[in-house]
DNA sequence: AGCACGCCGACT
DNA sequence: GTCGGCGTGCTC
């Protein structure tokens, strides 16, 4: 008998890496395997998560305790998902508990019921049916037009939707109740979005055709597709294609965004051209919407779930695609507590559930592409753009001993000036906020630094202040040098701010937008701006690497890289991927409707490898050799790395927790620890930051050591005196 | 992470 | 004399 099972092991929201055992509750109905259970935990009552039934423990009997409250009778999470969590628990080695809990939308981990909240829906009876309206019409006028309404409407509706049109017209629907001409019942809320106007879908070309058919072919089996498109090559049309079918297949699509990538617009494209409800999941909701949005997931109520990163969590009730666009987009792995890449977790999702999963993107991660080169992943081409517009042109202009204005070559402000006379818009990007990245005493030298990172202050122009990009710090300009009271204090080099500031003058009849995290701070405000510029109420888009995910600009047929040597020399070993991928994007702006683009690049090194062999052979051979490389220097993904980091307010208890971490881990032959050493900006916030780096060739060796090693770190003596964190396939090393 | 216990400094 | 600082121990 299987429920002869006497204990349940809970996962508890505390950082724990192990379950804790309890006894079933006698006067309670049992608990279920993916259900909540209140539990008694030291001297307080949490909200846990049953993960499995058992006759085994290797606690004491004596010091087990009992459920004491059985919250669910049926699972919150399905068990596909519970084992997925499970599973993400130890490859990330994050405590169980906390998994769960970034799981499960914040009123469940609260305790709240697991039920959705109802609204009340009208529909019309039998005996209303056969009702004429217009013989009601001169004595009860809203009654004889909500008659008419439900009479013509093959579903119930809600009280909210007719009250939306019509002023409140409640008195009256239970006038029509009472008659019995309607009936009401409750439906679950669930804020689903859906459109009542539809849009046509474009012609596939053939290799949009050919994608869809690959995705549509695999729709019962487990497979990864990748769909590489260059910018403007249509991936989304194969998205909503391939939704189609799944749709007609009855199954669920979930589709995983970006941050930035989850617009009103993107939104709005889906809901109008699929004749299905769309449930949308992103950190801006507030807790009942997400609570809504997860159950409408959960039942099926929503065949199509869009969401960023923790959206990979949403329950499924018919699960049958899963799509991730934008696959390379750094956003999709979480940066603190439970760094988890989302798109690699969709991918074992995906296998888990035996549906095919596409990864979507014009510039592949290195990581994706060895995949396919391994066999592993499919890969889908859509080479061309669609619509027929051209590929730009790339220049390269080398600014060696050229004079700049504020950063602006003559020949760009030249290029500049045609495209605006033709009546077209330009987009520079240069990826540094502020006005100028440091404040100098021309006096003494002084230059002003962040006192509590290692960090030089940024000078923004609005207002005369200083600000550290880094932890916040802002005050206003000194009047004078604190070292030597001099008053000539000197904005150097550019920031956004500045370039505006020269364009202006270069342009005064150009409409100028800026984009950058400081212009579009309120909510709403990067999508207002993206829309004005879309309207074509600015000619020069001027911003930071934002400007390269923005939506379609069609005008835009000038691309300005103003400073490319800032992204040539990262230190980091994925630098030079990042830039790439960031140069295509932005190239990718240019000229997508009916116009020739141009992308000009600005450097001091026109003959660097990396310009070259992006502008002449383009992503793809880029990533040829870029793999090449990786593979010489045992670089992932031809070698698989964690990353142990610490940091507190002393400079060296980081690099002693590090030093004991090291000692005390017991590293295969195959492993090497590097480190610690101080991590690439070694004070920030008032903190002292170092990192110790495990990197193999054999990932399951590197597994196995983690598996022993991560439990027992928090018992190590500088334990509680660091703030330490776990980062497994980190994105950031050096 | 919480929460309690426990042992040393400045206050009504 | 106590209120309270945060070190450290524990949670099935």
């Amino acid at each position: 008998m299987a429920n002869c099972d006497a204990i349940a092991q809970v996962a508890v929201p505390a950082p724990f890496h192990h379950l804790f055992d309890y006894l079933l509750p006698t006067a309670e109905p049992p608990p279920c395997v993916g259900g909540r259970v209140l539990v008694p935990f030291g001297k307080r009552r949490v909200v846990g998560l049953v993960t499995g039934l058992t006759n085994e423990t290797p606690i004491e009997r004596r010091r087990l305790r009992a459920i004491e409250t059985v919250l669910d009778t049926r699972p919150v999470l399905p068990e596909e998902l519970l084992k997925l969590l499970l599973w993400a628990s130890r490859y990330y080695h994050y405590p169980i508990g906390e998994c769960l809990a970034t799981a499960l939308p914040s009123l469940l981990r609260r305790g709240r019921p697991a039920e959705p909240a109802l609204e009340r829906v009208w529909r019309i009876a039998p005996a209303g049916q056969t009702i004429a309206a217009n013989a009601l019409r001169r004595r009860a006028p809203r009654q004889a037009r909500l008659l008419e309404i439900l009479q013509q409407s093959a579903r119930p509706i809600g009280c909210a939707e007719l009250t939306d049109s019509n002023g409140d017209w409640r008195g009256a629907l239970e006038r029509l109740a009472a008659r019995g001409w309607i009936a009401a019942s409750d439906r679950p809320v669930y804020a689903l979005r859906r459109s009542h106007t539809r849009t046509a879908a474009p012609t596939l070309n053939l290799a949009q055709s050919k994608a869809v058919r690959a995705i549509t072919a695999a729709l019962n089996n487990f497979q990864a597709l990748l769909l590489e498109g260059v910018t403007g090559s249509g991936k989304t049309e194969v998205y909503l294609a391939a939704i189609e079918a799944v749709l007609a297949a009855g199954r669920q699509t979930l589709l995983l965004v970006p941050e930035i990538g989850l617009t009103p617009q993107l939104v709005a494209r889906f809901t109008s051209r699929l004749d299905a409800p769309l449930a949308v999941l992103h950190s801006g909701l507030s807790d009942t919407e997400r609570l809504e949005a997860w159950h409408a997931a959960g039942n099926g109520a929503a065949p199509i779930v869009i969401g960023t990163r923790s959206a990979v969590f949403a329950p499924l009730a018919r699960p049958g695609l899963i799509v991730v666009d934008e696959e390379h987009d750094t956003s999709l792995k979480q940066q603190d507590g439970f760094r988890y890449s989302a798109r690699d977790l969709a991918v074992v999702r995906a296998r888990r559930l035996n549906i095919p999963i596409v990864l979507g993107s014009a510039t592949p991660s290195l990581e994706t592409l060895y995949n396919v080169r391994r066999g592993r992943y499919r890969q889908l081409r859509l080479p061309q753009r669609a619509g027929g517009a051209a590929t730009p042109e790339f220049r390269i202009f080398d600014v060696r001993g050229k004079p700049l204005r504020e950063g602006l070559s003559q020949p760009l402000q030249q290029r500049l000036q045609t495209h605006l006379d033709a009546g077209r818009q330009a987009l520079l990007l240069l990826n540094r906020r502020g006005f100028a990245p440091t404040l100098l005493c021309h006096e003494c030298g002084w230059i002003a630094l962040c006192h509590r990172c290692d960090a030089r202050l940024i000078y923004h122009h609005p207002g005369k202040r200083v600000r550290c990009h880094h932890c916040n710090y802002d005050r206003p300009v000194p009047a004078h040098c604190p070292h030597c009271a001099g008053p000539d204090l000197r904005p150097l080099g550019l920031g956004t701010q500045r370039v505006e500031a020269a364009l202006r003058l270069a342009f005064p009849s150009a409409g100028l937008l800026r984009i950058d995290r400081d212009s579009t701070r309120g909510k709403g405000a990067f999508e207002a701006r993206m829309a004005a510029a879309q309207r074509g109420e600015a000619q020069i888009l001027l911003g930071t690497q934002m400007l390269a995910k923005g939506h379609h600009l069609p005008e835009v047929t000038l691309v300005a890289i103003i400073d490319a040597d800032q992204g040539l020399f990262g230190s980091d070993f994925r630098a030079p991927e990042r830039f790439a991928q960031l140069l295509i994007q932005v190239a990718g702006r240019a000229g997508r409707a009916a116009h020739l683009g141009e992308v000009v690049i600005q450097t001091h090194h026109p003959e660097h490898p990396l310009l070259q062999i992006l502008i002449h052979r383009g992503y793809k051979d880029f990533a040829e050799v870029a793999l090449k490389e990786r593979e010489q220097a045992h670089l992932p993904p031809f070698s698989a790395m964690a990353l142990l980091r610490a940091e507190a307010h002393e400079a060296d208890t980081p690099h002693v927790f590090l030093a004991q971490a090291k000692a005390s881990a017991q590293p295969a032959p195959g492993i090497t620890m590097l480190g610690p050493v101080p991590a690439p900006m070694e004070r920030r916030a008032g903190r002292y930051r170092a990192q110790l780096l495990l990197q193999t060739a054999h990932r399951d060796e590197l597994q196995a050591l983690l598996r022993n090693w991560v439990p027992r770190l928090a018992e190590l003596e500088q334990a509680r005196r660091v703030r330490w964190s776990v980062d497994v396939d980190p994105l950031e090393t050096l």
